[in-house]
RNA sequence: GGCCCUAUCGUCUAAUGGUUAGGACGCCGCCCUCUCACGGCGGUAAUCGGGGUUCGAAUCCCCGUAGGGUCACCA
């Protein structure tokens, strides 16, 4: 609401809307150096939903400038868990777009182009320092209680000087030079404005000697390229920022408006990491977590979309997102809360649909085949349906089910000890006399079956019907025992019934 | 250490100068009931501390404190 109010009291160019197109214009750029981490998955979901909600375009882009760290597995995982999200881009690799390519290993002459423009303006100087020489200056720096910032002696050289060393060989980084006086304030959308005094910043380093650019340098220009409009990200960055705005103005360029997201925090309220259980995207996923769950979970990690609403689908939370209502403090994850939100997807979800997700896991255990009859799908389907609102995740599920596949091999040994009294093997037995006879075998009819039995033996209806859950299940909780009978069928009931019985009579206890 | 950001129940958050500080997860109790789960009802629990400004402060300001981020030829 606020920011159509702004677009029309300020002109589009202050505001970050691209200059030709007037469109937003977004990206989410990962570095393929792990999988996608929930953080990671967070920011590419409040892009995702910005653009949406804007009409505009969502930019996927692989920060990919690391030789050493990226890894071609790691950017294939981080495409595949961002589809499996459902956060689609509109640009980006393998779907190309007008301002490629989208991975930066493959735009190196794009960076070449513009640092050579930089260093024809001397915005940007050769430095010869040495890492080693440049380690222990700071080493020296901190012990004094210095700031550790370059203390410029390249800064001087002329362009010839410059040239001709590079010429003769000597390895060189290169420098943006600076200002070090005066203030540079960062517009943040959820922060407001923030003031940096300048002297806090050196002439950083914006490529490599290896001939690489840096992840500062690398970053503007491909969003200053791609017409970049507002560039949400990890507050990580925040600090960063000035260094960013710097070089968007040595490039010639309007700095995008920034919006930095607070972390997400361990429950011990350290930064995230392996220690802590599952942190990535992927994990979740084999931890039998919806996307449409997680993603609704991470949208509540943040943001809150008002009229106390918890449930929030993709659509929904396209119309509700407000990036000026994201919070500014870090967020600790709760996976009971991420579970509880799952369990209301999975409780929502079709028979079928949950059947797809673990079909493959119900053949591997040799439960069904590939191509079921009919009248086999209906029975897994309602057995699906009987397990879905006792679970939490889709993982469980499967094991859910064993009891319809294989006869209990032992029984739950406080519900033996609780319901298989001595008494109990003869009334198993006389319950599964009585199925002989009742047809059809429906939950209705054999409930009345079962009930006149227990007024007929002049007990408690638990008495009996706990007793049969353990015999035909090994189990004492689950779907309504009638339920599970019918699904078990006559022959099965029977069987189990009286394998329980001589079970009792060998080891229950008086 | 310098700089920057942040601070409401255990956790996620609502409240944009006036509310008995609201909701959700979790936890506890009750109801439903053949168990479990679902569902329903109820309960537990918070404005980091200290100063201001104001008739009135969770909300604005200052100072502490705490947590986080950043100061790389990592991204």
């Amino acid at each position: 609401m606020r920011i159509i109010l702004r677009i029309t009291t300020v002109d589009k160019e202050s505001m970050g809307m691209s200059a030709e197109t007037g469109q937003v214009r977004v990206r989410f750029a990962p570095s393929p150096t792990g999988a996608l981490h929930i953080g990671g998955a967070r920011t590419a979901y409040f892009n995702w939903l910005f653009a949406r909600k804007h009409g505009g375009v969502f930019v996927l882009r692989i920060d990919d400038t690391d030789r050493q760290r990226s890894t071609e597995a790691s950017y294939r995982q981080i495409l595949d868990s961002l589809r499996w999200l459902g956060i689609t881009w509109d640009e980006g690799p393998e779907v190309e777009g007008p301002f490629g390519p989208y991975r930066q290993s493959e735009r190196l002459s794009v960076y070449r182009e513009q640092l050579d423009r930089l260093w024809e303006q001397d915005k940007v100087y050769a430095c010869f320092c040495s890492p080693e020489k440049l380690a222990e200056e700071r080493e020296q720096a901190q012990r004094e209680g210095r700031a550790p910032r370059y203390a410029g002696h390249c800064a001087g050289l002329s362009l010839e000087e410059q040239r001709r060393r590079i010429a003769a060989g000597e390895p060189h980084a290169f420098r943006l030079r600076t200002a070090s006086t005066g203030q540079t304030v960062v517009r943040d959308v959820i922060r407001g404005e923030v003031t940096f005094d300048n002297r806090e910043l050196d002439d950083f380093i914006v490529w490599k000697t290896d001939g690489m650019p840096t992840y500062h340098f690398a970053s503007c220009v491909d969003d200053a390229l791609m017409h970049i409009t507002h560039v949400i990200r990890a507050e990580e960055h925040l600090s960063n920022t000035p260094r960013h705005v710097a070089l968007f103005q040595a490039l010639g360029v309007q700095p995008p408006v920034f919006a930095h997201v607070p972390m997400i925090l361990a429950p011990d309220r350290s930064k995230l990491s392996k220690r802590h259980g599952a942190t990535s995207v992927e994990e979740y996923r084999e931890q039998g977590i919806l996307p449409e769950a997680l993603v609704n979970y991470l949208l509540l990690l943040g943001f809150s979309p008002g009229e106390d609403r918890e449930i929030v689908s993709r659509d929904e939370a396209v119309q509700l997102f407000d990036l000026e209502r994201v919070a500014k403090h870090a967020a600790v994850y709760d996976v009971k809360k991420l579970e509880w939100i799952n369990a209301h997807y999975v409780h929502n979800m079709s028979p079928d649909a949950l059947l797809d997700q673990i079909w493959p896991e119900l053949e591997g255990r040799g439960w069904t085949g590939p191509d079921p009859a009919r009248e086999q799908l209906a029975w897994l389907r309602t057995a699906v349906e009987f397990a879905r609102e006792r679970t939490r995740t889709v993982r469980d599920l499967p094991d859910m089910l064993r009891y319809y596949f294989e006869a209990p091999e032992s029984y739950d040994e406080k519900g033996a000890r609780k319901h298989f009294r001595p008494e109990t093997a003869v009334r198993l037995q006389a319950a599964a006399d009585r199925l002989a006879d009742v047809r059809p075998f429906g939950a209705v009819e054999v409930e009345k079956a079962f009930r006149s039995l227990i007024s007929d033996l002049g007990i408690k209806g638990g008495d009996l019907i706990h007793p049969t859950r353990l015999a035909l299940t090994g189990v004492t909780v689950g779907p309504g025992l009638f339920d599970v009978m019918v699904l078990l069928g006559r022959d099965e009931c029977v069987a189990r019934m009286r394998r329980a019985a001589q079970w009792i009579e060998l080891n229950a206890q008086s």
